[in-house]
DNA sequence: GAAGATTATGATAACCGTTTTCATTTTGGC
DNA sequence: GCCAAAATGAAAACGGTTATCATAATCTTC
């Protein structure tokens, strides 16, 4: 195959391991700790390349931090409503999302705009952290 | 007083002029253009430290741009729901803003996150450019 | 209005996440 | 195994943003 990385499936995997949005560096730092032995893990480059793949071909979701990083998630939906805690980074779907849909679909209606995306992103603390 | 900038009104006045996200160095070169004579106008640091304190004090509304610049808008309403053409970067209002509160009201209520914020912002083409 | 303290400014360097470069290694086809 | 094509790693380059620090402007108090 022709657009392949060797470590898309540790990246992923490291992406799976909690439900939060993680920085390309965190993905790498993950990655390395999951190998005990003496197996060299991916390169940073590579991390980053595979991120920016991955994304592209739909398999992550991103977002930019308030300080400019980008961080991933693995795409469980096609829906981009994110719930994160502020706190842990815990990141859930957001409720409501059929109500939701049917504003949105109605603004895109009648505002004339073609092509629209949107991403709705909420910021909070969690329960727990409260 | 303690906190002002003698370039607060230039920085609002070249965000107004046309009802957009812009980066600090947009802000800066539009600064810059509107001065016709001698006059100096104030440093790329200036502009970067002015827009940082405005966007504190709630005077501006800030987004990450997807290559993650940080772009800056003037703050007409409390809300956060931006329309962008990404063509020619016009930015409107998003209707049916009293519909999405009450959505996103709900939404707040059935979490149990607190301090919650969110940002909503739609990317299409507008009906000019299209 | 002058003297001294406080704050803002400008030029430049430092920062930091990300991307690019390029030599080397790995992979895939024959 | 051999060759072409693609992926990788290490380091340099990049670009937006922030920090530093000397200088200039502003404010306070007399």
């Amino acid at each position: 195959m022709g657009a392949g990385s060797r470590y898309d499936g540790e990246v992923l995997a490291a992406l799976r391991r909690e439900d939060r949005f993680r920085s390309c560096q965190e993905v790498h730092a993950l990655i390395a700790d999951s190998r005990g032995g003496p197996q060299r893990p991916p390169s940073l480059s590579t991390v980053y390349r595979t991120l920016h793949r991955l994304a592209r071909e739909g398999e992550v979701d991103t977002i930019q931090s308030e300080d400019g990083e980008r961080l991933y998630r693995r795409c469980e939906t096609p829906s981009h409503h994110h719930l994160l805690c502020r706190v842990c980074g815990h990141a859930q779907e957001v409720p409501h999302a059929r109500e939701l849909r049917t504003v949105l679909t109605r603004v895109e209606r009648s505002t004339g705009f073609t092509g629209l995306a949107y991403s709705l992103e909420f910021a909070g603390v969690c329960p727990d952290c409260a």
